[in-house]
RNA sequence: GGGUAGGUGCCCGAGUGGUUAAAGGGAACAGACUGUAAAUCUGUCAUCUUCGGAUUACGAUGGUUCGAAUCCAUCCCUGCCCA
């Protein structure tokens, strides 16, 4: 059987590794247990998270077991990493919100049945830990010559870095070890931001509980020009389909630049890495074939099977053919009839303000039924509704219905 | 606690009494071109508008002035140096 270290190093997951030989003869004769954290920074994952769930479904593939760490308790805190500004608190509720919200969507990617992988939250011992304790039991085991030398810290250097934020590091490296202590985990991955928590993890399990222990990081998804990848105009990529709908899900995906196409289909799907490589090198506008097997097969993965039909089906027909389709995102308005399009647009959340709308509509960018709106003050009359559906278009391809 | 430098629009950053809704850059958005790509060019980018303007904005609150982002006072926050 293929060693999973190839597997991830032949699709690009990694970034860096600590004992690269050793760690890959380790993964090839036994069963590991790793892990990876996630702060509840928010009500829902991002692609960021995907990315570290999809290296995390290999390695289970492989016959890995993983830990997904919820950091109830790491959240409280916030991680300066490559940060300039200090994070948001956020209250215990919302954190324990958080946390639940992550564990559902969790469960879409790994294999959580028969005790295959496991599902913790740091807040577990972090909470309990005190002062003192915590400092007799590992602070001896940090240099803080060595912890301000950390690459992640440079960002803040110039600004400011508390020490509760300074703290961070002695926490993540303390919830690999208490994952060692408790379920012989030996190895912690993450992204590439998180290298120097993870380092100050491995070692803290070398030095107190005389293991081996082992980090690897995985790339940031990045897109060509080297901008961070899963930002959309409202923010980041969801994978909570209240906050990001499936359509537009499959949108971004099927917007990839070229470039980035063949990354994305190694990174973010299961297909195998020779067609991969196929769809990766398709010339010229052919790849736009690649970017709709990718932009499916990430939604399938995320969304399911049959949301990834519809937004491909949704998608085909609105720039494909004339048609309208059901399942482009769309807002209900009552009364809409004998009103201001811009006023119901904007009430509608399609427009931040009203000056957006006009200013669109100024630069002939906004159509009604596939006809080019012109007139600011447009006033929706009941022929503008088919089937008592009005189709938008915003710019050059943002669709929405509006349902009377 | 003392000294000092600061806090400007989504971000960076100029501006130090009126001509400043605030230079410049980046991001973003639209138009052209295209392949639902990139690059490029053009335009837009506080809110409301009867498109004439109106209103709110330069950490907060007061004050000086015909007039303040710009001056003064107090407060809050941040960096650096000293303790």
């Amino acid at each position: 059987m293929e060693n999973v270290f190839d597997v991830l190093k032949e699709r690009g997951y990694i970034a860096q590794c600590t004992d690269e030989e050793e760690l890959r003869d380790l993964l090839g004769k036994q069963k590991v247990t790793f892990y990876i954290g996630f702060d509840p920074t928010a009500d829902s994952l991002h692609v960021g998270h995907f990315l570290a769930l999809m290296a995390m479904a290999h390695m289970q593939r492989a016959g890995h077991r993983p830990i997904c760490m919820v950091g109830g308790g790491t959240g409280t805190v916030g991680d300066p990493s490559g940060r300039t500004d200090m994070r948001k608190m956020l209250t215990d509720e919302q954190i324990e919100h958080n946390c639940n919200c992550f564990k559902k969507q969790m469960a879409r990617f790994i294999d959580f049945s028969d005790g295959k992988a496991l599902l913790v939250n740091n807040g577990d011992w972090l909470r309990k830990l005190n002062y003192i304790g915590l400092l007799r039991d590992v602070g001896a085991d940090f240099t803080v010559n060595r912890m301000l030398a950390a690459e992640c810290y440079k960002q803040r250097w110039e600004k400011g870095l508390t020490f509760l934020e300074f703290n961070y590091m002695i926490m993540q490296a303390y919830d690999f070890l208490e994952l060692n202590r408790r379920y012989d985990c030996k190895l912690e991955m993450g992204g590439d931001d998180q290298w120097s928590n993870i380092i100050a993890g491995v070692e803290l399990v070398r030095k107190h509980q005389h293991v081996r222990a082992y980090g690897l990081t995985n790339k940031l998804l990045t897109k060509s020009d080297g901008k961070k990848m899963g930002k959309t105009a409202g923010g980041a990529l969801w994978l909570d389909s209240e906050k990001t709908s499936p359509y537009e899900f499959y949108q971004y995906w099927r917007n990839v630049s070229d470039e980035d196409v063949e990354k994305c289909l190694a990174l973010l799907t299961f297909l195998p890495m020779d067609e991969v490589h196929r769809l990766g090198n398709a010339e010229g506008a052919a790849i736009n074939e690649s970017k709709k097997v990718l932009a499916y097969e990430v939604t399938k993965l995320v969304h399911g099977e049959k949301e990834a039909q519809k937004a491909q089906k949704a998608a085909e027909d609105m720039f494909g053919g004339s048609g309208s389709s059901a399942d482009i995102p769309s807002i209900n308005v009552s009364g809409a009839i004998g009103n201001k399009l811009i006023d119901v647009l904007t009430d509608g959340g399609i427009f931040a303000s009203k000056g957006e709308a006009r200013r669109l509509i100024k630069q002939n960018g906004l159509s009604l039924n596939d006809s080019k709106v012109s007139d600011e003050n447009y006033v929706l009359t009941e022929e503008d509704f088919n089937d008592g559906t009005a189709l938008i278009k915003k710019g050059k391809k943002k669709y929405y219905r509006i349902v009377k």
